[in-house]
DNA sequence: CCAGTTCGCAACTCACGGGTTGCAGGTGAA
DNA sequence: TTCACCTGCAACCCGTGAGTTGCGAACTGG
């Protein structure tokens, strides 16, 4: 369990970056109809194709979804690997806590100071 | 619920890098005794100077505690921020199925529950 | 006291990734 | 058809952060 798997490794990664969680955050928000480059670009202040770099590293770690719509792109969210991610975080937590639970019984018999 | 709340951000930015990662999980096998930087270092390909700097990004987030015990300055997990990121990676997917079910209700009317 | 560790600070290198700009190619609508 | 719009590719700049090295200070044990 020392290292992550790797589909929990590429969610973290991805989501390694500030813009990239906002940006996920608004194509979930979109909904199921999805979200254009263009349209996430005009809400914000960067340019279309930094937000086209930052879908596709979201699209890499399999969190969002392309589908042509016309001459459309739309993307939407893909809310499985989220789970993969959140599982490995609270396993490491839960890995710490059943630690603690050891040592609390081992220390339990033996007083020291 | 766009921007992830502060502590949540902080920790992905932590756990954005893959040795940071593998050492949270590492600080974590060490249990309630900790481990020190040397010790990291040892078992790794990688100075001890990086070592210390990741576990200050760690310790930034709020991911690891450090203790002096002699002249040794060992680190600990500090699990409770992970629960903070947990929550949020499953409030965007909860959001997105919730999205989800008032469209099939939205577009379907006659569907049993 | 002296030697051996171990830690912390600081300066430095360097690759990588986030961001921009420019342009060509399709595609829908008037 | 023609025009406007949206997309994709490629080249480029530049800041940042991961990593190294060197050194001085502080603590421990013989």
């Amino acid at each position: 369990m020392a290292a992550p798997p790797a589909r929990a490794s590429a969610v973290l990664d991805a989501l390694g970056d500030a813009t990239r969680r906002e940006l996920l955050a608004a194509v979930g928000a979109a909904g199921a109809e999805g979200a254009t480059a263009t349209e996430l670009a005009a809400e914000r202040s960067i340019s279309r194709q930094a937000i086209v770099k930052h879908l596709q590293v979201l699209a890499a770690a399999g969190l969002v979804g392309a589908a042509k719509v016309g001459r459309e792109q739309r993307y939407r969210l893909e809310p499985a690997p989220l789970a993969d991610a959140s599982a490995w975080l609270t396993s490491v937590g839960a890995a710490w806590d059943r630690r603690l639970a050891r040592l609390a019984e081992s220390t339990s018999r033996r007083t020291a100071p």
